[in-house]
DNA sequence: AACTTGACGAGGG
DNA sequence: CCCCTCGCCAAGT
């Protein structure tokens, strides 16, 4: 039987992040937007900094369209080359531009419209 | 149970 | 472009 733990609040998170597709990102704000009810860009960093494997963490960025890896276990540069590799461009000041490689799931639009409207509701 | 910390974000200087 | 402040909320102490 499936053992459902503390990892609820969780899972969530990181269910959204397996999603993103390879050569796009998401930043920690449009995870909470996504998510809504209760999840902040705040918690959701706290959340991924424990990704499991398996977890494309890489994919994940701030919403300056940079890496905020440095502070922990790894290297900032690790973070951005894993992306490059996949083919988003950074610039050379180590940004990514938002508006090319960000992706949203079904249902959401790069709109900012649409994210007042979930903003609203 | 209270206090502190943190892969964040927006706004101001 | 860099630095600071405040708001946010789960987790760790």
């Amino acid at each position: 039987m499936a053992i459902v733990d503390e990892t609820t609040y969780r899972q969530p998170v990181y269910d959204l992040v397996s999603q993103i597709p390879k050569g796009k990102v998401m930043t920690y704000g449009s995870i909470a937007i996504v998510l809504g009810d209760g999840y902040t860009p705040r918690t959701v960093g706290y959340v991924m900094h424990a990704s499991p494997d398996g977890v494309p963490w890489q994919r994940v960025i701030n919403s300056q369209g940079k890496c905020s890896t440095g502070r922990l276990t790894m290297p900032v540069n690790l973070q951005q080359e894993m992306l490059e590799k996949e083919g988003v461009e950074f610039s050379k000041a180590g940004k990514c531009d938002l508006n090319v490689c960000q992706w949203w799931p079904e249902g959401f639009a790069n709109d900012e419209e649409l994210q007042t409207r979930l903003f609203s509701e």
